[in-house]
DNA sequence: AGCACGCCGACT
DNA sequence: GTCGGCGTGCTC
């Protein structure tokens, strides 16, 4: 079998002197996957000459064929190669050459990227590889089932999709009758489940579960993970509302100037726009006018798919086809013909979400990147890239102009000295900025305990709705789903957690089910407590279903919506719920973080946040900046003041400083005060983290392995780090790197998996990622089969 | 994909 | 002790 791969004259040595030895014999190809190092194969006679760095070829590994991109040809054996033996013995031929032109190679300039990214963000370039590739090779959603039966495991296996629907039926001997495997094929796997639900209820099981393995939290939509993820919504967009919005002549002041003369002298520039939603996209689409002129490319790059989609329609109506859109709700067919035509420069302008970032355009001259300071740019898997920082590089190497955009920068961008600051806050067609809502604070610690709905709110609420005159009348945001966020037993104080993730369940009443946000696991609610059978479960903490309870108690004639990801699990279904919103066919809405994606929404006379500093408590460095900026899109869903529009923050900490900037419309207060917190504990912008993370069954093991890594990396650092000198710019206090931990996670239990981490800290950020790089190879080495896993995540956005 | 191998739990 | 299932790594 393999020898039939071999080409025949491959049993032997390969003579030093051949006389073919300056034709290139060997191809080193890099495998998209987790592998450090790339793999030689040999070209058959019929592709000599044919193959060069880039070349994408389709080559067996394994048991399997694969496409890998070839970096480099030899007419001699490399040193990777030599390691397999001394001859080609073992080596196996490239199977085809995947470009059928010139132009569908793997750019240099991208290939260069990736090796960029991958030392960056200290993954396996293989992995980095993915990103620049068509769209060939889908991600593998193997799954795993399991069938349980009073509580033990009876049946599991796994497989695809409809394997694992095939085998639980065949299981279960029952008919595939009214089945269809066909269209569950292309169902996700979260809409399977309920076919086996009701498999359970005909009572031939008592429990079916369905794995996912990672991709579990995203399909569950837990937290932010599923914003990036969500497929597009079929529904017309409505593009024309900014289809009037031009930059005016008096709005293009000195910064355009110099951004024109970055792109005529093809000239590396950065510039952070911060504007409202409409000035900015207006802004990019003029400045994508002007790249297009001087016959170069535009990159843009956003965090919704949503948002993506409207750009590339608002720019389709100027430059129709010339534009592609890429994100990652569109067909494998649908994503191969974007890249195509992007690559063949059919397509002059790619807009998309984060993974656009690599799309192949040749010639770039703009990059825009707009609400930059979105986590949902950070990959969260490996390579845990993020599209903002990929974005600075591609246009240096590019010679490109970027524009950030955001509504409220991150702090690392309004203290990144090589960007240049521009503020627009006047609006586009000229004139005053609109005036700020009036914004008043509760105080909840001076209201009766578990208040939601404080008097000053009632009273708010009361009053817009009798001058709401056929619109919406109120907007409440709480960011919290779920009717609370757990239950406690008031006879023996026991919460009920998950089994698989070390957090508490969250308790939803109209389902009558505990949830965990992590894993997706959801019970049925237990009549009595888990641990001691008393009856008395009550209610702890608030979420959107409880609100809604609430406000429907005290505004009983009331037309109420409520958008969260229980209410709204698909596109459709939220922009439903959106439809009704603009066409004034409710008078309140609740919602959680999902009321500011997709198109923004009418504004309202109140807009009520019955728990302002929730996310302060979340055990992130960033929880106090999320908080400030969800604040800021909050009270912008109020109609300006002169117009009557009011906000009510009711919170425990109505002096904190990401409160009182709000309240006081004092931008300025927040950051000055927050930089004062980041510098006095060195956290960024003043300095570069790197978080580690061991996972594993075994929790002493875990444990045992990330104190062994914490004293690897102590070692490297007393190794290298005084003493080695620093690239340029380092000076005897940058070359500091602090190593703190081992602890466990702040969620050390998820999916059965048990967390411990390890941050590396450093004033610069390449002394930190060499201490890690000192470390790795040696762990994953001696990891052996133990079932360990070690995350290295570069500049992390969410520390949990 | 499919095989080899080490780990750990269930038994003698 | 030993046996065997399961999870994990490996593939030029």
């Amino acid at each position: 079998m393999r020898d039939a791969l071999r080409a025949p004259e491959s049993d032997s040595p390969v003579p030093p002197s051949s006389p073919r030895a300056e034709v290139p014999s060997f191809a080193d190809v890099i495998i998209p996957r987790h592998l450090n190092r790339a793999f030689t194969y040999l070209i058959p006679a019929r592709l000599q000459d044919r193959l060069h760095a880039g070349s994408r070829v389709r080559v067996p590994f394994g048991p399997i064929t694969l496409q890998g991109v070839v970096v480099s040809v030899s007419a001699r054996l490399t040193d990777t190669a030599e390691r397999v033996g001394p001859t080609t013995k073992g080596l196996r031929e490239v199977l085809a050459l995947l470009d059928d032109t010139p132009e569908t190679t793997v750019a240099p300039d991208l290939l260069e990227l990736t090796r960029l990214v991958s030392e960056r963000y200290l993954a396996p370039w293989g992995q980095c590889l993915r990103l620049i590739l068509p769209a060939s090779t889908p991600p593998k959603r193997s799954l795993r089932y399991f069938i349980t039966d009073a509580g033990r495991k009876i049946e599991r296996g796994g497989g695809r999709l409809s394997s694992v629907t095939r085998a639980l039926l065949q299981r279960l001997a029952v008919s595939p009758k009214g089945l269809t495997l066909a269209s569950l094929q292309r169902t996700s796997a979260t809409s399977v489940a309920p076919v086996l639900a009701s498999l359970r209820h005909r009572g031939w099981v008592r429990e079916i579960g369905l794995d996912q393995g990672d991709d579990q939290r995203r399909i569950t939509g837990h937290g932010r993970s599923t914003a990036s993820r969500r497929v597009e919504a079929s529904e017309p967009l409505r593009v024309d509302r900014y289809r009037e919005l031009t930059v005016s002549p008096t709005l293009k002041p000195t910064w355009w100037d110099r951004l024109q003369l970055a792109l005529d002298s093809a000239c590396h520039s950065a510039f952070l726009l911060q504007a409202p939603a409409a000035q900015r996209f207006a802004c990019l689409i003029e400045a994508a006018g002007e790249t297009l002129a001087r016959d170069r490319t535009v990159l843009i790059v956003v965090p919704e798919i949503a948002r993506a989609s409207a750009i590339a329609a608002l720019a389709r109506t100027r430059w129709s086809d010339r534009v592609e859109l890429l994100h990652s709700g569109l067909s494998l067919r649908a994503r191969d013909d974007a890249w195509r035509r992007i690559r063949t420069g059919a397509a002059a302008i790619a807009v998309g979400t984060r993974s656009a970032v690599f799309a192949p355009l040749a010639s770039i001259g703009l990059i825009g990147v707009d609400e930059e300071e979105d986590p949902a740019l950070k990959e969260e898997s490996e390579p845990r890239y993020h599209a903002r920082e990929v974005a600075w590089m591609r246009a240096r190497q590019n010679d490109a102009v970027l524009l950030l955009g955001s509504a409220h920068p991150s702090l690392e961008s309004l203290t990144q000295t090589r960007l240049e600051k521009v503020t627009l806050d006047k609006p586009p067609t000229g004139g005053q900025p609109a005036s700020l809502p009036e914004i008043q604070t509760v105080d909840l610690r001076h209201t009766p305990y578990g208040t939601l709905l404080s008097e000053p709110m009632i009273v708010g609420i009361t009053a817009a709705l009798a001058v709401r005159a056929g619109q919406l009348g109120a907007i409440l945001f709480l960011n919290r789903k779920g009717f609370a966020p757990s239950l406690l037993c008031r006879d023996c104080g026991e919460t009920p957690h998950c089994p698989q993730c070390s957090v508490t369940l969250t308790f939803y009443k109209r389902a009558s089910r505990l949830a965990c946000h992590y894993c997706g696991t959801t019970l049925p609610l237990p009549d009595t407590c888990p641990s001691c059978r008393a009856a008395r479960l009550d209610p702890i903490g608030f979420g959107t279903e409880r609100l809604e309870e609430e406000v429907r108690r005290r505004f009983p004639q009331a037309r109420i919506g409520r958008l969260d990801r229980e209410n709204a699990r698909t596109p459709a279904q939220a922009e439903a719920i959106r439809r009704q919103a603009v066409a004034g066919e409710l008078d309140i809405l609740i919602g959680t973080q999902m009321l500011f994606q997709g198109d923004s929404l009418p504004t309202v006379g109140f807009v009520g946040l019955p728990h302002a500093d929730a996310g302060l408590h979340l055990p992130d460095f960033r929880s106090a900046e999320r908080t400030y900026h969800s604040l800021l899109d909050t009270v912008a869903l109020a109609r300006p003041g002169d117009e009557g529009g009011r906000v009510l923050l009711q919170t425990y900490l109505p002096t904190h400083h990401a409160i009182t900037a709000v309240a006081h419309a004092n931008a300025s207060s927040f950051h000055d005060q927050e930089l004062v917190f980041r510098k006095a504990i060195r956290y960024p912008p003043y300095s570069h983290l790197i978080s580690l993370r061991v996972t594993g069954k075994n929790s002493e093991r875990v444990r045992e392995t990330a104190e062994r890594w914490a004293d690897m990396l102590k070692a490297a650092v007393a190794r290298g780090g005084r003493t080695k000198a620093v690239p340029a710019g380092g000076d005897h206090l940058t070359d500091e790197v602090t190593i703190l931990g081992p602890i466990p996670s702040a969620v050390a239990q998820l999916r059965g998996r048990h967390r411990w981490q390890l941050l590396v800290k450093s004033v610069n950020a390449e002394a930190g990622r060499q201490t890690v790089r000192a470390t790795l190879e040696e762990l994953e080495k001696s990891k052996g089969k133990s079932g360990l896993k070690f995350e290295v995540d570069v500049d992390p956005v969410e520390m949990v």
